[in-house]
Order: structure tokens, then C-alpha cells, then sequence
RNA sequence: GGCGGUGUAGCUCAGUGGUAGAGCAGGGGAAUCAUAAUCCCUUGGUCGGUGGUUCAAAUCCGCCCACCGCUACCA
């Protein structure tokens, strides 16, 4: 049996248009369910939106549509970048389906039947104009005596009936998961960050408003709709059939891996993990937060006008250059600035001349002096042996502890070396002195270009596909395993074309 | 304020005790199979500052400077 494993990126809240940031947790997690499928893993991949709350009750209501309405419409916008960024999904997910509240009520149910749900009041600091509660560390007094907030706003001390988690008795559990599974926070900042928290004593979770009503029903209590957090994050089981535990798809729980935005570490390393403790079920096993993108050295609003889309600019360059340029500009963890010109660096310099041409140079070769077929191994240098022998698993390594751009720059070495070899053992000289090491020359290379198309399938699905067929990989040799079945020599090699083809800015 | 992190070549960064590294950019050369792509060589750094530990510090410790993150219930 394959082993599982079960990948998600969190729910988008459909409170506007998506833009790079979305596109790059799917696409991140997008290469690590590719990945794991070509590595013979049964893999799940959940993806969605969530599409509860206040905002999106009131954004809806300025749009004049029913939220109903208003999330139908922005959900699919998400469905449709998925698409566009070739997104391989198993499912997505709406948390405004039936079946999750029906799992979203379950899971209520059972912390309550466990007792660590509680009534009492949620009181604070509100400013009406803010729609916004603040600390009462964050008011000052205006001129006029009032108690203000930071905006300006005037705030008021109010009370609301709120339903509580009882997340602080399950403080010390979380402390000691966390330092007897080291993995389950990544990257090792976030981590200290969370443990850092954990050392101030942790309150109770207010988790039910009265003061809207575009959410999950309180069973019990219809006149409380859930925290949009206790809904949102229990997507991740919904999905899985929860709260049927003889569901086909519960076999992926607990998760593998949550990958998140920095901006709701949080939530998932302490919200989510004590509600599955309450509830008496496995916690994910890794969440790992990445970084945020600024535009040009900005950051990136919609004020400023400098918000990128995707889809925009999938068509300009193309999804797998985007995709690589993503995974590769920067560590994965922290943040990174996404430029016109570093895109186009990396698109000339690293896919078209070091990967592509290494390709066409050996396979127009190929198709001129060796009769278009897989040439015959022999006695070449065996410099470029250890990298093909190596890669998988260094990449493997790079991929399992999410540092993409490590594994990209581990192939990278070898495309390089592959540069170097085919210049030193410079086949078109033996082509005229020893015709049976130019062939093995050739196929060294090819051997090696085999290697690192494989393994860059997942970054770059179109473009690995395009270039493995011209190194004539049949469609059912393409996973890792596959990896070490030789490419017969005499396989027909269709003609090359070019697979990354140079970015020319216009002369407009 | 508290806790944590970062500061290394023009740029982006790797390097955690033992003669300063990579990629890109710059300079020189080679080759001509290839998307004028490639390969080789090379310029360039008092490793934020300062004091200390050590035979030896970018790497450990103290202090200082600059920048960043977290310091809970909008997501």
C-alpha cells in the first residue's frame, strides 16, 4: 500500500480578488503534492475558501448581493486561479456547504460534551466606526475626555454573550508537543515566535458572536453563529468526511502538512491544534508558515495600485516560468520581492540558457550526428555519474523540510555541470575522431537531463513534460521510482524544439 | 518596554571555531554543438561597531548601532 499523505493550503477568505500571494501558497503546495505523488505517495490535496463573517456579510451587502451570492461569485475567482496556475487540487472546498456545517456543529458538539466549552461574556473596548474591538493598552484620551482608540475612533466598553473554548487547559500539552515533535513548526522562527507566546498564560477562546449572522448556527444557541476561526479551520476535517471517521478519505487525517502565511501561524499552531485536543483528535503534523511578497521593493496594496495578478502575468511570461521564479528567488520562510526584472533574469538566464540549451544543444546534437535516437552508453567520464545518482534524494530531502529553493539550486549544480562536461568532452570534435565516445558522451547527457526533468516535473509540469518527451520518457516513466530504468539506446528521439524560449522585452 | 531575529563582495544570499564562499553583475580568454547560448580564468569584502574568551572567531560571550518579527480573538 502507498503511503498517504494529505497537503492543504488554507482557505482563502473571499473578501476580494486574489492576487501573487494566493497564487504562491498554491502553487508551493501544489509542488509538494506533485512531488509526493511522483515519489509513490497517495497524496490529498485540499485547497478552498472560506467564505463566513462579519466582512464578508458586509462586503456583500455594499455589492448589493445576497452573501450567498456575493461568495458564489468570489469563490469561483479562487477556483479559477487554481486552474489557471495548474493547481492539481483534489478537492475544493467551501465552507458555506451544508456538509460543513454539519461538521462544523460536530465538532462544537464534542467539545461540549467534553466541557471545555463554556457561556460567559466577551467584553472590551469597541469603536463602532472601527467595527473593531482594541486593548484597553491601546486607548488614549482625546481632548474632549473621550476614550479613543489608535484611529481616532471613540470606543465604548461593551458586553456581549459569547461562548468560550476553555483553550488554556490545554496550554501545557501544546508546549510539550511542540518541543517533543521539533518538526511541527516551521520555519524554526516561527516556532520560537509561538513558543514565545506560549509563555504568557493563554486565554480562553471567545468562540461564538451574536453581533452578525452570516455564519455556522451554534447548535443549541441560534442566536450565536460560530468565531470564524472554529469554522474555518475545521475545514481541513470536514473535507475528509469528519465527522464520519469510517469515511473513504478519513485515512489522510492527521495532515501532513498545513502550509500557511505567516499571518495565521497562529491560528494554526494554537488554536487549531488545542480544538483537536479538546475534541480527541490528532493534530497535523507539521504547519509551516512562508513569507509575503512586496512588488518592486513595495509592499503590495491595492492603494499603491501595484497588486499583482497572476493571471496577467501567466500570460506575459508563462505559469511555469511564474512557478519557478516563486519557488526559486527566495528561501522558503521568509519574505521576498517579486520584480519585473529579477522574473526575467531568471527566466533568460536559469531556464532558457543553463536548462534549455543544455537541452537543445545535446539534442539538436543528437538529431544532426547520432540519428535521432537515444545514443549508446559507454566508457564516458564519470563526472556527471554522482549527480544523476544523487539527485533524487537530495532533492527528496530539500522538498520533505520545504526548501524549494534548495532543491532547485541542487539541480541547478548539476544543469551546470552538464554545461561544463558537454564543453570538455566537446562532442562535435569527437565526432570526427571517435564516434562511439561521442555517443556516450551524448548519452551521459541525456541520462542527465532525464534526471533533472523528472525531478523538476512538479515546478514546472508543462514545460518537464514537453522536454521528456524529446528525451523520449515514455508517459509511464516518469515518476522517481521509474528513475532507475534506463532509457533504451535506440529509442527514437522526436526533434527538438526549444522549451524555454528567451524573454525579449518589446521594442514599444 | 519585553521576547526573538537579522546585519558577510555592487546585488541576492550560503557559511556557526582553524588560511573568506555561490549565483547574478564587472573584466580577460577559449570554443563554436546550441535559444549570441556555453566553458575557463579573474576584479571585488577591515564578515555592522566595539571589548573579551581562545594557539585560532564571520563563527562563542558582553556592550553599542541599525533594521525586522511577535507581544492574541478583522481575516
Amino acid at each position: 500500500m502507498k503511503p498517504l499523505y494529505y497537503v492543504t493550503t488554507p482557505i482563502f477568505y473571499v473578501n476580494g480578488a486574489p492576487h501573487i500571494g494566493h497564487a504562491y501558497t498554491m502553487i508551493a503546495a501544489d509542488v509538494l503534492a506533485r512531488f509526493k505523488r511522483l515519489d509513490g505517495y497517495e497524496v490529498y490535496f485540499l485547497t478552498g475558501t472560506d467564505e463566513h463573517g462579519q466582512k464578508v456579510e458586509k462586503a456583500a451587502q455594499d455589492a448589493g448581493l445576497s452573501p450567498q451570492a456575493f461568495t458564489d461569485q468570489i469563490s469561483t475567482n479562487f477556483a479559477e486561479l487554481a486552474a489557471q496556475m495548474n493547481i492539481t487540487h483534489d478537492q475544493f472546498i467551501r465552507t458555506t456547504e451544508a456538509r460543513h456545517r454539519v461538521a462544523s456543529q460536530a465538532i462544537w458538539n464534542k467539545l461540549q460534551a467534553n466541557g471545555h466549552i463554556y457561556l460567559g461574556g466577551y467584553e472590551g473596548w469597541y469603536a463602532i466606526r472601527d467595527e473593531a474591538f482594541y486593548d484597553e493598552s491601546e486607548l488614549s484620551t482625546n481632548a474632549a475626555g473621550q476614550r479613543v482608540a489608535p484611529t481616532g475612533a471613540p470606543v465604548e466598553f461593551v458586553t456581549e454573550p459569547s461562548y468560550f473554548f476553555r483553550m488554556s487547559a490545554f496550554q501545557e500539552q501544546l508546549i510539550a508537543h511542540i518541543h517533543a515533535n521539533p518538526d511541527f513548526i516551521g520555519p524554526v522562527a516561527r516556532r520560537n515566535e509561538v513558543l514565545g507566546f506560549l509563555k504568557e498564560p493563554l486565554r480562553d477562546l471567545s468562540i461564538s458572536r451574536t453581533s452578525f449572522k452570516w455564519g455556522v448556527p451554534v447548535p443549541g444557541d441560534e442566536a450565536h453563529v460560530m468565531y470564524v476561526w472554529l469554522d474555518a479551520l475545521t475545514n481541513y476535517i470536514t473535507a475528509l468526511g469528519y465527522p464520519d471517521e469510517n469515511a473513504e478519505l478519513w485515512k489522510f487525517w492527521p495532515a501532513d502538512l498545513h502550509l500557511v502565511g505567516k499571518d495565521i501561524i497562529r491560528f494554526h499552531t494554537v488554536y487549531w491544534p488545542t480544538m483537536l485536543m479538546a475534541a480527541g483528535l490528532p493534530v497535523p503534523k507539521r504547519v509551516f508558515a512562508h513569507g509575503w511578497w512586496t512588488v518592486e521593493g513595495e509592499k503590495m496594496s491595492k492603494s499603491v495600485g501595484n497588486v499583482i495578478d497572476p493571471a496577467e502575468l501567466a500570460h506575459v511570461f508563462s505559469v511555469d516560468a511564474i512557478r519557478y521564479f516563486l519557488l526559486r528567488e527566495i528561501t522558503f520562510g521568509s519574505d521576498g520581492d517579486y520584480s519585473r526584472a529579477a522574473l526575467i533574469r531568471r527566466l533568460n538566464v536559469e531556464l532558457a540558457n543553463d536548462l534549455g540549451n543544455l537541452a537543445q544543444r545535446t539534442l539538436s546534437f543528437i538529431a544532426k550526428n547520432a540519428g535521432g535516437v537515444m545514443p549508446v552508453r559507454g566508457k564516458a567520464d564519470a563526472t556527471l555519474d554522482g549527480f544523476i545518482a544523487a539527485l533524487p534524494g537530495q532533492v527528496r530531502e530539500a522538498i520533505d523540510r520545504q526548501g524549494f529553493n534548495d532543491a532547485l539550486e541542487t539541480i541547478w549544480v548539476a544543469i551546470r555541470a552538464g554545461n561544463a562536461y558537454i564543453d570538455q568532452q566537446a562532442p562535435w570534435t569527437l565526432r570526427k575522431t571517435d564516434l562511439v565516445q561521442m555517443e556516450a558522451v551524448l548519452a551521459k547527457l541525456v541520462d542527465l537531463l532525464r534526471v533533472v526533468a523528472t525531478l523538476l516535473q512538479p515546478f514546472m509540469p508543462e514545460s518537464m513534460a514537453k522536454m521528456l518527451d524529446q528525451l523520449g520518457v515514455s508517459d509511464d516513466a516518469r515518476d522517481i521510482a521509474t528513475l532507475l530504468v534506463p532509457i533504451a539506446s535506440g529509442t527514437v528521439l522526436p526533434p527538438p524544439a526549444g522549451v524555454f524560449p528567451r524573454f525579449v522585452e518589446d521594442a514599444a
